[in-house]
DNA sequence: ATCTATAATGAAAGCGCTTTCACTGTTCTT
DNA sequence: AAGAACAGTGAAAGCGCTTTCATTATAGAT
C-alpha cells in the first residue's frame, strides 16, 4: 500500500459528500440518545412505544443504514457468515451456496465465501481469515479438515458442517443418506436385470466416495450378486475421471452391462468414454450417476440420477446456523436422497 | 434479535479468552507507540530500520493479525471488494468467480459475493448492501443496470463493469469482442459447406446475445449467404430453451444442416431436441457453442466452441480494480476469442 | 404516606485501528 | 555557525456503533 494509494482513496471519499447518516444523527433528529436508538435497532431492551415511534420516523427520515462495520467493532457480531466451499465453480456446491444466500440476505446477514480447494491446509488459513473477519458463524462444505479441527473452530465459533457424520459441542453436521442413495441406484440397476455392474467411485479419501461404495455393496449383498473388485474403478469426481475410468474398464476386457457412478460429472464422463468404443446409452449400457445436476436433465440421453438438492442443503445449513446464533437448539430435517429415473438405464437385453 | 442472543454471544466469547492480539500488544512488546505500528503495517510513513525490525519480531512474536473490522471504521478501508454476480451457480460466471477471488486474496482483499439475478432492481440492493458495508470496489459481472445507474455508483466508489462497453470516470468496462467470436462459429459452418445455419439466441435484451446475432449475420453476409429469420429462434441461454429452440425450428420445417447456439448450455440441449427427433451430431447436423464451458469438452460428441475464459475475465477485472484502487492508471488486455474445434460440426454431406 | 423494587433512559467508556498534529533531533543551506 | 527544512515519532482524537453503569421516574408493598 503506498501513500499515494491512501491519498486517492481520500480523494475518492471527498467527491462523496458526507451522504452518511449515523446512529447519532437519528438520535439527535428523534431528540432521544444514541443509545436508546441503538436499543431500538437491536431490540435489546424495552424502549417507550413513545420513542420508538419518533425513532423510527427519524431512520425513516434520514434514511438511515447502521454500519456493519460499526457494529462489528462495537458488538462483536459483524452480520456475516463464513462459508467455506471447496471451489467457485461447482456444479453441485453452486447450488448450496445460493441456497445459503438465499436464507442469509432477508435475515440481515452476508455471506463470505471462501474456497478450500478439497485441501485441509488451504481450508485452514480459511478459517483463520474467516476469523480475523470476525464472521458470526460456519459453513463447511465438507471439505478435508479433520473432526478434531473442526472440533476444535467450533469452541470458538458456531459451525455447520455438511457431509459428515459428527457431534460436538457448538457444531452441527449435516450429511446426506450416501450409502442409502447409492444403494437405491445399484438396486434399480439389479432390478432391471443387470449383473456385472460396474462402479466408478470419486476419490478414495472422500468420505462421500466411500460411502457409496458401500451403498453398491450392500445392494450386491442383498440381491446375492457377487461383488468384484475388477468392476470398481476410480475416476475422482471428474468428467476426465470418469471417462479415463470407462476406457480403464473396457481396456481390462471385464464384461459389465451396466455403471453406476458416484456423480454425474463421472457419468457424463463415462458417456463419452463408452461411446469411444461404440457402446451406447442406454442400449449397450445402463448407467446411474449421482447428485442429479441441473445439466444431467439435458444429457443425451437425459441421465438416470440419485437425487440430493445442493440448493436444499445450502438452505438448510444457512437456518441451522442461523438457529444456533439466536440460542435456539437447531432443528432441521434432511431430505433423503431419491432415485430419478430417466433414459439412461433400461431392461437387460441378454 | 431477542436478547437471549446477545447473551448467548456473550457467552460464546467468554469460551475464547483473551487470545486476540491487537496491535496495541504489539505496540507496548516492541516498546513503541501504537501509530508507528500502524504506520509500518500500511507503509503509509517512514519508519527507522531499527524500529521497524523490532514491530516486526513482536508482530511474529504475538501472531498479531490485523483486525480488518477496526480497520475498516478507522481508516474507510476494508479490504474487501463487492462483487455482484448474477447466480453463484453459473457454470460460466463461477470460473470468473473463482478467478477474482484468486486474485484478491493475496492481496488481502476479500471478495463478498451477491446474486443480481439478472434483475435491476435486485442489483441495485445488492449495491446498496455493499455500500452499506464499506466494500472499498465493486466488480459487476454484466447484469441489468444501466449505463447512467453504473456511472452514478461510479462517482463514489471505483468498478470494474464486464459484458458492456462504456466509459466513465471511475469506472471500467471489461467486454470480450462477442461479434468476432460469433462470426468466427459462424464462419467456420460456412467454410465446412453449410449453407442453412440456424442460430440459437439468448435472451434479446441480453447485450451479448444481440452482438452474437450480429456477429453470425455479419459471417453470412461476407460469404453472401442470405440471412433467414425464420432459421433464427430464441433459446434464452439455458439447456431447456436450446432443446425448444430446436424442437420449434423442426417442427417449422425449415431446412439447416449446422446451427450456431449463443452458449453451450443451449447447444447442450440442442443435442438432445435433435436427438428427439433421431438427428445426429454431427453426421445430420453440425453444431458449435459458445463460452467453451469445462463440460462441453466432455459432451458427447465433444463440442465446437468459441473460448473465451471466463476465469481469466476474472482475474483482469480483478486485476484491474486493483490498480484503480492503488491509484494507478488501469492496463489489461483481454484475449480475443477463439475458436475450439471439438467433434460436434463436420463437413455438409450433400 | 413512606420505602423499595422495577422500568426507562442517558452519559460515557470503549471496540482496535488510522491519522492529524505537534514535537524532537538531524541534515542542509549559505 | 545559525537558521531552514525535514525525517521520525508519540499523544490523542476520532470512526459509528454497543454496552455498562448510574440516574430518574414509576409502580408496588406495607
Amino acid at each position: 500500500m503506498s501513500s499515494s494509494n491512501q491519498k486517492r482513496i481520500a480523494k475518492t471519499n471527498a467527491s462523496t459528500p458526507a451522504k452518511v447518516v449515523t446512529l447519532e444523527m437519528v438520535a439527535r433528529e428523534a431528540g432521544v440518545s444514541p443509545a436508546t436508538v441503538s436499543r431500538i435497532l437491536n431490540g435489546s431492551a424495552v424502549v417507550s412505544p413513545t420513542r420508538k415511534k419518533s425513532v423510527d420516523d427519524a431512520i425513516a427520515k434520514l434514511g438511515f443504514v447502521p454500519n456493519p462495520i460499526a457494529r462489528g467493532l462495537a458488538g462483536g457480531r459483524t452480520f456475516s457468515i463464513g462459508v467455506i466451499t471447496q471451489t467457485l465453480d461447482s456444479p453441485f456446491y453452486g447450488s448450496t451456496l445460493r441456497g445459503i444466500e438465499e436464507k442469509l440476505l432477508p435475515m440481515g446477514y452476508s455471506p463470505l465465501f471462501v474456497s478450500g480447494q478439497w485441501n485441509a491446509e488451504v481450508e485452514s488459513r480459511c478459517m483463520e481469515m474467516l476469523r480475523s473477519r470476525r464472521v458470526d458463524g460456519i459453513i463447511v462444505l465438507t471439505g478435508r479438515l479433520t473432526d478434531t479441527a473442526l472440533r476444535n473452530y467450533a469452541k470458538s465459533l458456531p459451525i455447520v458442517v455438511t457431509g459428515r457424520t459428527m457431534t460436538a459441542p457448538g457444531l452441527v453436521a449435516l450429511n446426506y443418506d450416501n450409502v442409502e442413495g447409492a444403494r437405491l441406484a445399484t438396486q434399480q440397476l439389479i432390478d432391471l436385470g443387470h449383473r456385472q455392474i460396474a462402479f466408478i467411485g470419486g476419490n478414495p479419501q472422500h468420505p462421500d466416495a466411500i460411502e457409496r461404495l458401500v451403498g453398491y455393496r450392500n445392494a450386491l449383498k442383498a440381491s446375492r450378486v457377487p461383488f468384484d473388485q475388477g468392476l470398481v474403478a476410480e475416476g475422482g469426481f471428474y468428467e476426465a475421471g470418469g471417462m479415463q475410468a470407462v476406457v480403464e474398464l473396457i481396456a481390462s476386457r471385464k464384461r459389465f452391462t451396466a455403471i453406476f457412478a458416484a456423480n454425474d460429472q463421472m457419468a457424463l464422463g463415462a458417456v463419452l468414454g463408452l461411446s469411444r468404443h461404440s457402446l451406447r446409452v442406454p442400449e449397450d449400457v445402463s448407467l446411474i450417476g449421482y447428485d442429479d445436476l441441473t445439466s444431467s436433465l439435458y444429457a443425451t440421453p437425459p441421465l438416470s440420477s440419485v437425487h440430493q438438492s445442493a440448493y436444499e442443503l445450502g438452505q438448510i445449513a444457512a437456518e441451522v446456523l442461523l438457529q444456533m446464533l439466536s440460542g435456539e437448539k437447531p432443528t432441521f430435517q434432511l431430505p433423503l436422497p431419491r432415485l430419478v429415473l430417466r433414459e439412461s438405464c433400461r431392461l437387460r437385453t441378454p
